[in-house]
RNA sequence: GGGAGCAUAGCUCAGCUGGUUUAGAGCAUCUGCCUUACAAGCAGAGGGUCCGCGGUUCGAACCCGUGUGCUCCCACCA
């Protein structure tokens, strides 16, 4: 058959994976193998891959795939977040763009709009994992609003309402006023922003003067209803207790006094707007102060809760204007009273909403919480999971925001004014008064157990939905239906699930919940490792954004490099629990490793119908031991050595979750030890036949690799699998051999012959020694045995025409030494004396200032008497190594 | 304001228990090669005040202190 110049993936990829589909790799069933579970942070429903999902999912996959080749059950779920917020505001959007507002519509309508909307783009993201190679158990694909998941999260909310930890209050919180609905703490971003710092001055009703406020919110201004003042301030205590008049709606306020004001800041004295701001509002509810709310759920001016001020008509004219542009105007008109004192700039910390980028407004308004402490209190085995390993996050220093996060944990406001999303199972009677339960039916058997004298129909059920995180949290669990129907054999056989790999930036909104959730649901951990990815950002550190435009289009990236050299590039250049800087050049190196690995394959399989009869069939029979006798002897048994070697390397690496570095020693294997050696080592001279022996080694070691690096780069290690030999199985599933020793002076033989021709070649180059010209070479040695059988390697390697051996300085030649051995190059080319000499000389201070040092270290008795002792003799060993190689070049010198 | 982390070659990073020559890798750079798998390649080379200062130690990139500079998280001083 004849290969392409180089490798072509699209092709290759698309049917392999399809091959594996049809034969049910990827899909797990219970059994008797130990269980590896991981289940996808699921992406939004309408999303769409980014580079955070490759990373994320390209990490995932190597842990799957290779949990698969090593005997495990390896079960990875599938699946998609309904994302209340973010999918609302799609839907609200497309049907803007068809002229229909929400508010037109009933919640039916709405829903099944967005449900049209759900089916229409959603799970266009699963697709994308597949063209990543993601093997992920499709027949378990699981969606957070499921019927029975939708269930599962109602039942949930009706358990901790009856526990008493989920709560309905009248609370301060989060409003985004562009999507209307109120936001968890976790869902609100502070930014820094230049703002304004407003000196806006109250006269006190006594005519004695006027008290000066700075505000950076003058449009709050008609919703004062104190001015506050640190007691201990001596500018302000004659006035506390006094009145003051608010600009604008000449409403008479108190003067009060609360240490909370920090009598340092602006004049020292604050305006107190219970309905508009956090502290505010508790100062208002500490000194009973009354809240009079002034903007409306779009963060326009209202009136509502003005009437008892009998708002003039200027008042009444800004009913309706938007926050930010009332703040100009009442700053003019205030400025128009000569009230204004002085505009400072300022900068600012202001809170927007995660989903929309709105700013904040803190609102006075009626939701539901989850009483997190008390819930925590209860199941404590979620903060001592995480502290003791029992859970183990990787990278580790996440531990302590988890801790932190965890012991100053407040209240998780769950209600959201939304629709998409489930519906918070609470049924409110014509009073007013309201019972929680699973459903309208249940609702109305509590009523009646109430003796509430109602009607089914009369029942009405809350309008709101629930945060996402709050069907989230369940999803370990519920992906297997362990709440649904808890017990069932699949929920005992993959729960708990073994890896979390998720972004660092969902610890606390997903992660932390999980954990909760886990103890308090099922009263265990959710997963045993959890490994926090960094943020993907461009070549210049730079966040990826659609304003900047550096956001690659993955799968556009894909279609020219391939989803291997994809997968290759993003992991090569990520290190563990480090932010990632992306660049294109990392996918280059991923397409060219895959040319190096086609071209490999192209060589070997030159040598098929090239095999001669083996002179030694020995060398494909273990051990690699055995003194070896033959130059390809040597090199198939160095190379067995170094595969063993290297295979218990990476084992290591994949435990720790070192994965990059486990890509690079892969790597570094194939392309340095695999190709640029041994293949050079084991190669036959033009149109000669090749060892069949030699030949069928290859074939295992190239095998081997393909498996090693399967998880990595599963196509087209897939591919070279089944052109090697014709094969009845599969890469993907063939199951990994236990690790095998490996002998160290086999690999030390190894080092030592690459480094001669290292050396060698290195001094051909510095004496200008065209490749094409041969040479003649002498080695002056004590253990001749470690030369003669890779003779042959050695005259190939660098161009040597002839090896022989000496006992003494052979004239006229260059000289090379390594370690204790000498290399002499005889050649035809005249010889560049001053060149060489003044290239010796620079090497002999090197090695004399290099022995003073050690002499140095030996002669001090401390040292001696301290040090272990294979220290010392290491040290013993460089001294005697460089007056070897002192004594070497003395002579050369004494001989050019 | 509180906390965590980082600083090693031009860039991105390893360096794990203090001792493996005078600190490594990949990419980039330079030199020589169109050598019959691969120029998307081969063979070599150069490149470092391990952020500064002080300390502990026989010995420090590594431990301690301190200064500087970055990054992230948490926290609504109006």
């Amino acid at each position: 058959m004849e290969l392409s110049k180089n490798y072509i993936p699209n092709e290759i990829e698309a049917k392999w994976y399809e091959h594996w589909l049809s034969k049910d790799y990827f899909s797990s069933k219970p059994d008797g193998r130990e269980p590896y579970t991981v289940v996808i942070p699921p992406p939004n429903v309408t999303g769409v891959l980014h580079m955070g999902h490759c990373l994320n999912n390209t990490i995932q996959d190597i842990l799957v795939r290779r949990a698969r080749m090593h005997g495990k059950n390896a079960c990875w779920v599938p699946g998609t977040d309904h994302a209340s917020i973010a999918t609302e505001a799609k839907v609200v959007h497309m049907l803007r763009e068809r002229g229909i507002t929400k508010s037109s519509l009933s919640r039916d309508e709405f829903l099944q709009y967005a449900w049209e909307w759900k089916e229409k783009y959603g799970g266009i993201i699963l697709q994308q994992l597949k063209k990543l190679g993601c093997s992920l158990d499709w027949d378990r694909t699981s969606f957070t609003m499921d019927p029975e998941y939708y269930k599962a999260v109602i039942e949930i909310f009706v358990k901790l309402y009856n526990e008493g930890i989920i709560y309905r209050g009248l609370r301060m919180v989060n409003w985004d006023p562009v999507s209307k609905t109120a936001l968890s703490d976790e869902e609100v971003i502070f930014k820094e922003v230049d703002s304004k710092l407003y000196y806006v001055s109250y006269p006190l009703t006594d005519g004695s003067g006027s008290i000066t406020v700075a505000t950076t919110r003058p449009e709050t201004i008609l919703g004062d209803v104190a001015i506050c003042v640190n007691p201990t301030d001596e500018r302000y205590t004659a006035l506390i207790g006094k009145q003051v008049i608010v600009p604008i709606i000449n409403r008479k306020i108190p003067v009060i006094a609360d240490e909370y004001v920090d009598a340092e800041f602006g004049t020292g004295a604050l305006k107190i707007t219970p309905a508009h701001d956090k502290n505010d509002n508790e100062l208002g509810r500490k000194h009973n102060l009354k809240a009079l709310n002034t903007l409306d759920a779009e963060g326009k001016f209202t009136t509502e809760d003005l009437s008892e001020d009998n708002p003039s008509a200027q008042v009444l004219s800004y009913t309706g204007i938007d926050r930010f542009v009332l703040r100009k105007k009442i700053v003019e008109d205030i400025s128009a009273l000569n009230q204004i004192q002085k505009i400072e700039e300022y900068k600012g910390q202001v809170g927007t909403s995660e989903r929309t980028g709105a700013i904040i407004e803190s609102r006075l308004s009626l939701q539901w919480f989850m009483d997190m402490k008390k819930f925590i209190g209860q199941n404590p085995k979620t903060i001592e999971s995480v502290e003791t390993d029992k859970i183990k996050f990787h990278p580790s220093k996440l531990k302590n925001t988890y801790s932190y996060w965890m012991d100053n944990i407040k209240d998780w406001c769950i209600s959201r004014q939304l629709w998409w999303g489930q519906q918070i199972p609470a049924y409110f009677a014509p009073d007013g008064s309201f019972v929680v339960a699973a459903s309208k039916e249940e609702a109305f058997e509590k009523f009646k157990s109430q003796n509430a004298k109602i009607r089914i129909e009369e029942i009405r059920q809350d309008e709101d939905c629930l945060d996402t995180w709050f069907s989230s949290w369940l999803w370990p669990m519920e992906v297997f239906k362990g709440i649904s129907n808890p017990g069932n054999p699949d929920f005992n056989y993959y729960y708990p699930t073994t890896t979390l790999v998720t972004g660092q930036d969902i610890i606390f909104f997903w992660v932390a919940r999980m954990i909760m959730a886990g103890y308090a649901f099922k009263d265990q951990q959710p997963f045993t490792d959890v490994y926090f990815t960094g943020m993907v950002r461009d070549a210049q550190g730079r966040k990826m954004s659609k304003q900047l435009g550096n956001s690659p289009d993955l799968l556009g990236l894909i279609d020219n490099y391939g989803a291997d050299a994809t997968r290759f590039g993003i992991m090569i250049a990520s290190p563990a629990g480090n932010d990632i800087l992306f660049d294109e050049s990392s996918l280059e190196q991923g397409r060219n490793f895959n040319n190096k690995l086609w071209n490999a394959l192209k060589l070997i399989k030159m040598w098929e119908g090239r095999q001669g009869v083996s002179r030694q069939s020995s060398i494909v029979s273990e051990p690699f031991h055995d003194s070896p006798l033959t130059t390809h002897d040597f090199a198939v048994n160095w190379f067995g050595n170094r595969l063993n070697q290297v295979k218990t390397e990476v084992d290591e690496m994949m435990q720790q979750f070192r994965l990059s570095e486990a890509l690079k020693t892969i790597y570094s294997l194939i392309w340095d030890d695999f190709c640029s050696w041994y293949l050079e080592w084991i190669k036959p001279g033009f149109e000669q036949p090749i060892d069949s022996a030699v030949y069928q080694k290859t074939l295992v070691y190239f095998e081997e690799l393909m498996q090693l690096l399967h998880p990595f780069m599963p196509f087209i290690t897939e591919e070279i699998y089944h052109l090697l030999q014709d094969k009845k199985d599969d890469l993907c599933i063939k199951q990994v051999v236990p690790l095998q020793s490996f002998d160290n002076a086999v690999l030390e033989a190894g080092e030592l012959l690459k480094q001669v021709i290292s050396a060698l070649r290195d001094a051909r180059n510095k004496n200008q020694i065209k490749p094409k010209d041969p040479i003649k070479l002498f080695i002056q040695t004590e253990t001749e045995t470690n030369y003669r059988p890779i003779e042959n390697i050695l005259l190939k390697q660098v161009n040597a025409e002839s090896i022989g051996y000496t006992t003494e300085t052979v004239a006229n030649t260059i000289v090379v030494a390594v370690e204790k051995d000498k290399f002499f190059i005889k050649t035809e080319k005249e010889l560049d004396t001053a060149t060489l000499k003044a290239e010796l000389i620079k090497d002999l201070e090197h090695q004399q200032k290099f022995l003073e040092s050690v002499l140095k270290k030996l002669s001090n008795e401390r040292f001696v008497q301290n040090a272990k002792p294979e220290v010392i003799a290491l040290e013993r060993k460089k001294q005697s190594d460089a007056e070897a190689r002192i004594k070497t070049i003395e002579e050369s010198l004494k001989n050019l």
